[in-house]
DNA sequence: GCCGTTTTCGGCCCGACTGTTTTCAGTCG
């Protein structure tokens, strides 16, 4: 079990517990002790089979610690099925609706017999949910509104869920002796935000022992099919993966294949077409003259063993995973202007985390360690502003003091710059959480929004506008809010926010947070497309979290992003003088 | 349920918004 899955089951805990009216903050201990395991870089079973001490993780103590053992050891936790004795598991999937929370799950279900998303559904359509003490009309079609939501967007896996599922997977077939080459395909290739199904490419010698250990391994939920060169099986969740085992001249064919887009291949296959070749997994095949139909059997193998060679076949560039969705990629590659994509070497810095000062849970210094680590010039700190008060946001005094800390740390610490940042709230009206005397004295001002995501588009819009119209403002930070698979991004008009950016010299970020990635790719394009320039902030809210940059690098390629489109891989002194020209 | 230390229990992120009320509970960030 993988500690991903391990804090789903403690977060589904947390929830059952709440339902029950247990101690509020029993329910934070489960919650909390969560969020560490998920962003724990070492596998719990690891530990566990080294008898590691794991009360010594935060937030995991005597219980904590015990759950775990039993979830690793026996794959499931007595207390989660002492738990589902009581109450409908399918509750949790009912609080996840906004605006339904474990008080009101429970009222559905004690007074409306509602255990499901589909119960709660026919309720509402009957009119049954306005009549219940406390709701009204008005919840009662914010429901219904919320399950259409909810069902536009179930079926996918954000990427670094998929990951942490997929990769010990990978890491268990390689350690198989006579396995010669293994590569994750589709989406996950291409590194969109999320992913359907899994398609795992493998050659290797023994056929036999490959599909014996891919479908016996430890995460595997049950198998679909299991054939001499492919077979299926199914993750927890529902993940859903293929293995293909393929013969080394057709592996690159197969990969540039099963990697996708489908519109990409489509328009490869009719470039193929035009050439008299015909492309398939198992290889680019030169169609016998006169043949009149493009798969009429066996013609003269022209490419197939690597991927470049299929591409090279029909006159082009090999063309980067993350650019194939047939926007334009093919046609850029015919007149060689594919652009040169970022990679993580490439960034110089961080420009948004969050520190003690509000709800980081390291110090600047321990941040600046880890920026280090990573091999960073610079880093802004920038903590939340007053308006969020959950996360100890800081007023204008505090925040001086704040800058008290920073001096001081800075001096002691002349190895990498110090950028003295905050994430401001964009308040109701436009205007911003801060003095403009304090922030004149920033180095980096991010505005974002984090209440009020569900005002009209008209005055949304007008509310961001107004806030990077603000000269103080270089950075708008995650502009549409959107958390993947749990909150839609607000309503409000994207092309006249980037304009907006566009005119008042406003960088626009990318949040690399796996959860939010936002702006997302196509909006990030639109970007660069009028000209912006892109800040890639992690957010990170401990020292591991600096690592998820790679998931902001990612779709940074997927818009076609290079070093000059991203201000965060610039020197510290062109970075600064970009700052100052606002 | 965890943490810290004050070795035995008290504190644990808090304020605003919403829809329903008519003074507030629930939810959210």
């Amino acid at each position: 079990m993988e500690n991903i899955e391990i804090a789903h089951v403690l977060r589904d805990v947390a929830v059952l517990l709440e339902i029950r009216g247990a101690n509020p903050f029993r329910v934070r201990a489960y919650e909390n002790a969560a969020r560490t395991i998920e962003g724990h870089t070492t596998p719990l079973r690891k530990m566990v089979d080294d008898g590691a001490n794991l009360t010594e993780l935060p937030a995991v103590g005597k219980d904590m610690a015990s759950h775990i053992i039993e979830l690793v050891t026996a794959g499931r936790l007595s207390l989660l099925d002492e738990l589902a004795q009581e109450i409908p598991l399918t509750l949790i999937e009912l609080t996840r609706l906004p605006g339904v929370g474990a008080k009101k799950a429970k009222r559905l279900w004690d007074e409306l017999g509602v255990e499901t998303i589909d119960d709660l559904e026919r309720a509402a359509s009957q009119g049954d949910i306005a009549r219940l003490a406390g709701f009204g009309e008005k919840s009662q079609q914010k429901m219904l509104s919320a399950i259409a939501a909810y069902r536009r967007r179930t079926g996918r896996y954000r990427l670094a869920d998929a990951e942490k599922l997929v990769e010990p997977l990978v890491e268990h077939l390689r350690g198989l002796a006579g396995v010669q080459r293994i590569e994750v395909a589709g989406s996950y290739r291409r590194r969109r935000e999320t992913v359907g199904d899994v398609d795992l490419l493998v050659i290797a010698q023994e056929a036999e022992q490959v599909m014996e250990r891919f479908t016996s391994y430890q995460g595997v939920r049950h198998v679909e099919l299991a054939g001499a060169t492919k077979a299926t099986v199914v993750l927890t969740w529902g993940l859903q993966v293929d293995l293909r085992l393929l013969p080394p001249e057709s592996y690159g064919a197969a990969l540039q294949y099963f990697t996708g887009s489908k519109e990409h291949n489509v328009k490869l296959r009719k470039r193929a077409g035009a050439r008299g070749l015909s492309i398939s997994e198992y290889g680019v095949v030169r169609v016998p003259e006169g043949s009149d139909t493009v798969d009429a059997g066996p013609g003269e193998l022209v490419a197939g063993q690597d991927e470049a060679d299929v591409y090279a076949a029909v006159g082009l560039p090999w063309i980067a995973p993350e650019l194939r969705e047939d926007r334009g990629e093919i046609e850029a590659a015919e007149g060689g202007d594919l652009p040169e994509l970022i990679t993580i070497e490439d960034l110089r810095g961080d420009l948004q985390m969050h520190s003690t000062w509000s709800d980081g849970k390291h110090s600047i210094e321990e941040m600046l360690d880890g920026c280090l680590e990573r091999g960073y010039e610079y880093f802004a700190v920038t903590d939340h502003s007053k308006a969020l008060a959950m996360t100890g946001g800081l007023d204008a005094a505090r925040l001086r003091e704040q800058w008290e800390e920073i001096a001081e740390v800075a001096a002691r610490r002349q190895e990498i710059r110090i950028l003295r940042g905050m994430e401001v709230d964009i308040l109701a009206d436009g205007s911003l959480d801060l003095e403009d005397e304090l922030l004149q004295q920033l180095d980096v001002v991010l505005v974002s929004v984090h209440s009020r995501f569900d005002l009209p588009a008209a005055r949304q819009t007008e509310r961001i506008l107004r806030a990077v119209a603000h000269p103080a403002v270089h950075v708008l930070a995650h502009p549409t809010g959107r958390l993947i698979n749990r909150r839609d991004p607000m309503d409000f008009d994207v092309e006249e926010v980037l304009a907006g950016c566009a005119e008042h010299g406003v960088i626009v970020e990318h949040n690399a947070h796996p959860e939010r990635l936002d702006l997302k790719d196509t909006h990030l394009m639109r970007a660069r497309e009028l000209g912006l320039r892109v800040s890639l902030g992690t957010d990170a809210h401990r020292v591991g979290d600096l690592d998820l940059m790679k998931y902001g690098v990612d779709q940074a390629r997927r818009a076609w992003l290079g070093t000059e489109d991203v201000v965060n891989t610039y020197s510290l002194e062109r970075l600064l003088k970009v700052l100052r020209k606002r």
